[in-house]
DNA sequence: ATTATTGTTGGTAG
DNA sequence: TCTACCAACAATAA
């Protein structure tokens, strides 16, 4: 479930469940093998992207990515998929809380600083907002990349992966085909819009269920034109050429 | 049996 | 040094 929105969700599910508690115990094998950490607290629970980072009182920082599939459950029992766990205690009541990743894409990982994958991302859309002319300045760099796997680079924008990338170029009326360096101001200012839009449906309500993603061969919800998907850069990418437009390359 | 899946990364080539 | 491209990682679900 790994998103900006599902992030962030999992962000407010970990600080609920044990921000300023003490860790009593860690578990974890394998590429989720974790040191003890037993005696920390734990500060923060950050998220930039797709990224949480957890600050304990040491100021060892555990970094945390969902890959695909990964998520945080509470639970007393282990889970099915689980990857790693956290027990750990505040006012006398212990919780614990399981990573959860069957596909084994995501990443747990212990540092004194921050890592180089975290270092690398570009602003959050939610905790800095979208800034139009860096990100114009950052499209217009990438040339002869699309604009929708642009979007997806996450030095230009940090938490927009494949099924908001799609949805807020819908909104846009933008083909996702475009190069990433045709669009104008305007084509930019609509970007930023539909990436708004989209990052704020799905983060009030996870379930709420995608305007066009996975959506293929159904009438577009606003010109009726029937939905394709093809592939960019490898993944899925649904778009209605009937409303949304192709841009070519400027001079 | 085949194909597709909300992501990153490391290697290669230009 | 920067950009672009692709296979690899892994376990289902349709």
């Amino acid at each position: 479930m790994p998103e900006l929105p599902e992030v962030e969700h999992s962000r407010r599910d970990l600080e609920r469940w044990i921000r300023r508690a003490t860790i009593v115990a860690t578990k974890g094998e394998g590429k989720f093998a974790l040191p003890s950490l037993r005696g920390r607290r734990i500060e923060t629970v950050e998220r930039r992207g797709k990224w949480i980072r957890i600050v304990l009182s040491d100021a060892t920082l555990l970094f945390n990515h969902h890959g695909m599939t990964g998520e945080w459950k509470r639970s007393d029992e282990p889970l099915r998929w689980e990857r790693a766990s956290l027990v750990v205690e505040k006012n006398g009541k212990r919780t614990r809380v399981a990573y959860v990743d069957p596909r084994k894409f995501g990443r747990l990982v212990v540092a004194r600083e921050d890592i180089p994958s975290w270092s690398a991302l570009g602003p959050d859309p939610l905790e800095h907002g979208i800034d139009a002319k860096a990100l114009a300045d950052k499209l217009a760099r990438r040339r002869k990349r699309s604009i929708k796997e642009a979007l997806m680079d996450q030095s230009v924008l940090a938490g927009v992966g494949n099924i908001q990338a799609t949805e807020a170029l819908w909104k846009a009326r933008i083909d996702p085909r475009s190069p990433a360096g045709a669009l104008a101001k305007k084509h930019v200012t609509a970007v930023i819009k539909g990436l708004r839009w989209t990052i704020a449906r799905t983060l009030d309500d996870l379930d709420v269920g995608f305007v066009i993603y996975g959506h293929k061969g159904e009438p577009c919800p606003r010109c009726k034109t029937t939905l394709v998907r093809i592939v960019l850069g490898g993944r899925t990418t649904t778009f209605c050429p009937g409303c949304q437009e192709r841009l070519r390359a400027r001079p």
